[in-house]
RNA sequence: GGGCCGGUAGAUCAGCGGUAGAUCGCCUGCUUUGCAAGCAGGAGGCCUCGGGUUCAAAUCCCGACCGGUCCA
C-alpha cells in the first residue's frame, strides 16, 4: 500500500454527508494535504507528525474498553445492517501470492474482488486477525507497533445493477460509530484524503484520525491496474473497473488503546501478559509517565529513530521539572522494549500455531521461527525465567473463541523442537565466531556479514562473545544491514514465456464421465501440431495429475497424442501430425495409463485423510505428484515418520479400502463449500471457478480438486508406502503406490529377495546376516591389503641402492609389484622427503624419477631417457619416462644403474 | 523459490593435493583409591555419494543427497 502526494484532491471526496455534519475541507498547513474537520481552530490534518498524540492519559472515548469489548461493540453496531462473517485463517490457504493475511480485504482477493465469486455477505462486517512482519524491528520501540492485530471492517461490494453503498454511507457509518458508539466528539475527528493502492487495485481513501491516532482507513476501490489507464497512483497507471468496493479497516487494537489512553498499545490490549512478565522480573517496573512521553515522541519522527526519540523525551522530562539521568531512561526503555517484544511475539505465535504453522527455515514457518528466537532473546536480555508456552497459553485464554484451531499439544511440540534447535545453534555459534576470529585475530565487516548470513549470528552477539573470550572489542559497521542486503541483491528473475492460444472453450468430458475412453470432437483450432477441440476426454495436466495420452482417428489414421495441457478454458492437444481446423476426429485415450493415474489420485486423498487423522490437524498437503508406478505427497509435519508410524498409516488405509467408502464429486458454490468444509478444501490448490468441485471420500477427506477419481475406495486395491523422507524442515515427502502399481512393487521386491537368497545360498532373514558377514570380510581383506602394501613400501625403501647417475646421487628402488603399491611408494617419497629416487615399474613399461625434496635435475632425466629410449613426461618433482621396451630396460639397469653404484 | 556455509573416529572438530589427525569418550593394564583423577598401551574411519582434473584427491572442479542459516 502506498501514497502519492501529488494526487491529493480530485474533488471526488467532497461528500454531502460532510455538509450535514458541518465538516469543511481544508488544506493542512504542515503537509499541504486536504482533510475534513468541524473544529474551527484546527489547521492541521491530524496525521502525525503534523499532529501529535494527545489521547494518552486523555481518552476521548466515553469509557475504557477491553479488546474483547471493543470487538463486540463494533460487531454489534454493524450487526443489524451488515452480515457478520467469522474470521478467516491468518495463513491464507485460498491464495498463494502472500504468506499471511495482512488486512481484511485479503480474505476476498482475488476471487471476490475480481467479480468471479460472490462475497459471503453484502454488506458484511467482521474482525479479521492479521499478521504483519515488516515492522518487526519496531515492536516495543514505538509503543504502537504490533506484529498481530485484528482489522475490523464493514465492506460493501457494488456491482452493476446491484448497488449496496458507497462513499456517503461509508463515511456516515464511520462517523456514527465513532460519535454514537464510542461517544467521541465530532470535532476531534479528521478525515484526511489519501489515494490508496495495493494488490493491483486502487482508489480514493480517507484516513481517520482522533487525537493524533489513526483509527481507520476507508478505501473506495474502483480502479484496477492497467498500463493504458488514465489514473496515476504511486507511479502506476489505473483504469476504472466494473465493481466498486468499499473496503474499510479499523484497528481494533488502536480503538481499544484510544479508549484506555494507556502509555502504549501493549498495555491496553494485552495487560494480563504484560503484567505477568513484569511481575516475574523482580523489582523492575514500567514507568507510565516516561512510556507515555516516549510513545508520543516516537510518532513524531518518521522513519523511527531511537536516539532522537530518547533525546526529545529527555527534553520533555527536564522541561516538566523531572530530574532523571539519561542512562536511567535508556535502561528503562530497554526493559520495556523486552517486555513488549515478548508479549507481542507470544501473541502472534499463538495465532500462527492456531493455524498449524510449524517453525522452520522456509516460508511462513521461518516467520514463526523468527518470532520464537526474538522472544527468547528478549527473555535473555531481561535475565528472567519464563517459558514461551506459559505466555502463549495465557494469550490463548483471552482468545479461545477467536482461535478455535489452537492445540496446546501442537504448540508445545512445535516450540520444543524449535527451541532445542535454537539452543543448539547458540552453542555452536560460540565456536564458529571464535574460529573466525582466531584465523586473523579480528573480525572484518565481511566476516560479520558471513557470520550473520550463514550462521545466524548477529553482530552484537559476535562482539559479546569476542569480548568475553578474547577480551577485545569488535567494531560493528554502521551500514551492516545495507551490507547484508547488498550481498543478496542480484539474480534477475527470468520470465516464463506463456504460449498464446485463443480463448476457446473445450467441454471437459472427463468430468461428465471419468470412465469415458472414446469420444467424437471437432477441431476448433490447429497450429504447429497443437489442436484445440470442442470437447475432449483427454485429461490435461493439472493438480499433480499428469495428462492422458492416446490418439485421434483422423481420415481413418491414428494420430498419437503426446501431451495435453490446459490454457484458460481451452484444452490443447499436442499431436504427432497436423490435423486441420474443422476436421471431425474420434479420440481414444490410453485407459491403462488413465486408470493408474485415477487410482493414485484417489489414493492420495485417502492417504492425506489418514495422515491427518493419525498425526494431527497440523498436517497439510504442500505438494503432490501422481505417477504411473508411484506417487508422492508432501505434508507438513515436524519429523520423519518412523517405521511403526508408516505401518499404522498403511493399516488404516487398508481399513478404509476394505470398507469400500464412496468417493463423490460435487460442484458447490464457493461460500457454501467453505461454510461446510472449511479452508481444508484448498489443500490441493486454489480453484479458479465460481463453484468448487469437491471430491469427498466419505468420512475421511474432502478437497477441492479438478482431477479424475475412482468411485469408491475399494477400487484402490491396496496402498503401500514406499519411502518417507524429510524434504525440508517441517515437510515430509511420502512416496507410495496403490492398485496394480502397488502389486508391481511387491512382486518386484519378492523377485529381488529371491535372487538375493539364491545368490547367497540362504533363506529369508538370513540374507541380512550373510550380507553383514560379507561386508566384514571385505573390510578385513581391504585392511590386509593395505598392511601388505605398507610393508612392501617399507621394504623397497629399506632396500634402495645408492647410485650416481650423471654425477648426481640418487636412490634406485626395486620395482613395486603393482600400481597400488607404486602409488603408495610415491606418496612415501614425498612425505618422507627422500631426495632423488628412481622407481622402475616394468608392468607399466616406465621409469619414474621423483624428488621428495625439490625438482628432478634435468641431467638425470636426460641420462636415463637417452639410455632407455623412453619419452619423458611431466616435469618438476615427478617425471615419468614412458614407452621403454624390455630390452632397453634390462640394458639400462645393467649398464647405467649397476655401473653407477656407489 | 533464491543466496551463503557445512558434511572427516561414538561426540566436538583440525587437516585443504603426497602413507588420515587432535581432544573428549570407550577398552586393557599400572599407580592411587572416598571420589575425581594420573601414567602406559589399545580399539575405533566406504574422510556423505557419483562423475571429472591429476602420476596422485578427504583436499581442486562439476553434480546429487543431507544438515545449517539468511532473504522473499
Amino acid at each position: 500500500m502506498s501514497v502519492n502526494s501529488e494526487e491529493s484532491s480530485t474533488g471526488e471526496l467532497d461528500l454531502e454527508f460532510f455538509k450535514s455534519i458541518n465538516f469543511t475541507k481544508r488544506k493542512c498547513v504542515r503537509c499541504g494535504k486536504y482533510y475534513w474537520s468541524s473544529d474551527p481552530l484546527r489547521n492541521t490534518c491530524g496525521d502525525p507528525p503534523c499532529d501529535t498524540y494527545s489521547f494518552i492519559g486523555n481518552s476521548p472515548v466515553w469509557k475504557p474498553f477491553s479488546l474483547a469489548e471493543m470487538r463486540e461493540n463494533f460487531l454489534s453496531f454493524f450487526g443489524p445492517s451488515h452480515k457478520i462473517i467469522d474470521p478467516y485463517p491468518v495463513v491464507p490457504r485460498w491464495r498463494d501470492d502472500v504468506l499471511l493475511v495482512n488486512a481484511s480485504i485479503y480474505d476476498f482477493q482475488p476471487h471476490v474482488t475480481s467479480g468471479r465469486v460472490k462475497p459471503p455477505g453484502n454488506p458484511l462486517a467482521m474482525s479479521q486477525p492479521s499478521v504483519r512482519m515488516n515492522d518487526t524491528d519496531l515492536i516495543g520501540e514505538t509503543g504502537r507497533h504490533l506484529t498481530c492485530f485484528e482489522m475490523l471492517c464493514h465492506d460493501a461490494f457494488n456491482y452493476a445493477g446491484n448497488f449496496v453503498y458507497w462513499k456517503e454511507e461509508t463515511v456516515a457509518y464511520c462517523y456514527r460509530f465513532l460519535t454514537e458508539s464510542l461517544k467521541v466528539e465530532g470535532s476531534l475527528i479528521t478525515f484526511k484524503e489519501k489515494p490508496w493502492s495495493g494488490g493491483g487495485n486502487g482508489g480514493n481513501a480517507f484516513e481517520v484520525f482522533v487525537r493524533g491516532l489513526e483509527v481507520a482507513t476507508l478505501v473506495f476501490m474502483d480502479l484496477k491496474e492497467d498500463p493504458s489507464g488514465q489514473f496515476i497512483i504511486d507511479g502506476k497507471k489505473y483504469s476504472r473497473m466494473d465493481m466498486m468496493i468499499v473496503d474499510t479497516g479499523y484497528g481494533l487494537e488502536r480503538l481499544t488503546w484510544l479508549s484506555q489512553g494507556t502509555p502504549t498499545v501493549y498495555q491496553a490490549v494485552m495487560p494480563e501478559v504484560v503484567d505477568t512478565i513484569v511481575s516475574r522480573s523482580g523489582s523492575r517496573s514500567l514507568d507510565d509517565n516516561i512510556l507515555g512521553i516516549m510513545s508520543t515522541m516516537a510518532v513524531e519522527s518518521e522513519p523511527f529513530n531511537r536516539k532522537q526519540m530518547i533525546d526529545r523525551s529527555m527534553e520533555r522530562l527536564t522541561g516538566s521539572g523531572i530530574k532523571i539521568e539519561r542512562s536511567n531512561v535508556e535502561e528503562m526503555f530497554e526493559f520495556a522494549r523486552s517486555v513488549f517484544v515478548l508479549a507481542d511475539h507470544t501473541k502472534t505465535l499463538m495465532v500462527l500455531f492456531s493455524d498449524h504453522v510449524i517453525p522452520s527455515n522456509v516460508k511462513v514457518g521461518y516467520l514463526a521461527r523468527l518470532l520464537i528466537r526474538r522472544a527468547k532473546r528478549a527473555i535473555a536480555d531481561m535475565g528472567i525465567h519464563i517459558s514461551l508456552i506459559e505466555l502463549i497459553l495465557q494469550h490463548w485464554r483471552q482468545f479461545s473463541e477467536i482461535f478455535p484451531g489452537f492445540s496446546e499439544k501442537f504448540a508445545r511440540e512445535a516450540l520444543r523442537i524449535d527451541e532445542a534447535k535454537f539452543e543448539d545453534l547458540e552453542k555452536r555459534s560460540r565456536q564458529i565466531v571464535l574460529k573466525a576470529y582466531d584465523r586473523s585475530r579480528t573480525l572484518t565487516a565481511e566476516d560479520l556479514v558471513t557470520l550473520y548470513d550463514s550462521f545466524g549470528v548477529i553482530p552484537e552477539e559476535a562482539a559479546s562473545i569476542i569480548r568475553a573470550e578474547r577480551g577485545t572489542e569488535i567494531e560493528i559497521p554502521d551500514d551492516f544491514n545495507a551490507m547484508v542486503v547488498a550481498r543478496h541483491e542480484n539474480v534477475p528473475r527470468k520470465e516464463e514465456a506463456r504460449p498464446d492460444f485463443p480463448d476457446l472453450f473445450t467441454r471437459p468430458l472427463y468430468y461428465d464421465d471419468p470412465t469415458m475412453t472414446q469420444f467424437n470432437a471437432i477441431v476448433l483450432f490447429s497450429r504447429d501440431r497443437h489442436i484445440i477441440t470442442n470437447q475432449t476426454a483427454f485429461y490435461p495436466e493439472g493438480g499433480g495429475q499428469p495428462y492422458d495420452t492416446g490418439y485421434f482417428i483422423y481420415h481413418g489414421k491414428q494420430v498419437p497424442v503426446s501431451e495435453v495441457h490446459k490454457y484458460g478454458r481451452a484444452v490443447v492437444h499436442k499431436v504427432e501430425s497436423e490435423i486441420p481446423e474443422r476436421s471431425r476426429v474420434i479420440g481414444h485415450i490410453n485407459w491403462e495409463r488413465r486408470h493408474r493415474l485415477m487410482v493414485h489420485h484417489s489414493a492420495t486423498h485417502l492417504l492425506l485423510g489418514v495422515l491427518r487423522e493419525y498425526l494431527g490437524n497440523h498436517v497439510w498437503q504442500t505438494g503432490v505428484q501422481k505417477g504411473l508406478d508411484h506417487s508422492r505427497i508432501d505434508i507438513t509435519h515436524f519429523r520423519r515418520l518412523n517405521d511403526e508410524e508408516v505401518r499404522e498409516v498403511e493399516r488404516r488405509c487398508l481399513k478404509y479400502i476394505t470398507e469400500n467408502r464412496a468417493i463423490t464429486v460435487r460442484n458447490i458454490e464457493w461460500n457454501r463449500a467453505i461454510e461446510k468444509y472449511g479452508f481444508r478444501l484448498f489443500e490441493g490448490g486454489v480453484p479458479e471457478g465460481r463453484d468448487i468441485r469437491v471430491v469427498e471420500i466419505e468420512g475421511v477427506d474432502a478437497e477441492g480438486c479438478g482431477g479424475t477419481h475412482v468411485r469408491s475406495t475399494g477400487e484402490l486395491g491396496f496402498l503401500k508406502i514406499l519411502n518417507v523422507e524429510t524434504l525440508q524442515e517441517g515437510i515430509q515427502r511420502i512416496t507410495f503406490a496403490a492398485g496394480i502399481a502397488a502389486l508391481d512393487h511387491v512382486q518386484s521386491m519378492s523377485t529381488t529377495q529371491k535372487s538375493l537368497e539364491s545368490l547367497l545360498s540362504v533363506k529369508g532373514e538370513e540374507v541380512e546376516e550373510a550380507v553383514k558377514r560379507m561386508w566384514n570380510e571385505n573390510l578385513e581383506l581391504k585392511k590386509d591389503r593395505e598392511r601388505r602394501i605398507k610393508h612392501e613400501v617399507d621394504t623397497i625403501i629399506a632396500e634402495g641402492r645408492k647410485i650416481n647417475v650423471a654425477s648426481i646421487p640418487a636412490t634406485l628402488f626395486n620395482p613395486p609389484s603393482d600400481a597400488e603399491t607404486l602409488k603408495s611408494l610415491i606418496s612415501a617419497v614425498f612425505s618422507r622427503k627422500l631426495g632423488h629416487v628412481i622407481i622402475p615399474f616394468p608392468e607399466g613399461s616406465e621409469i619414474r624419477v621423483i624428488s621428495g625434496t625439490g625438482n628432478v635435475p634435468q641431467e638425470l632425466v636426460d641420462k636415463i631417457s637417452s639410455a632407455a629410449g623412453g619419452k619423458p613426461e611431466g616435469r618438476g618433482r615427478h617425471v615419468i619416462i614412458a614407452g621403454i621396451n624390455r630390452d632397453k630396460y634390462e640394458t639400462l639397469i645393467r649398464e647405467v644403474f649397476d655401473a653407477s653404484r656407489t
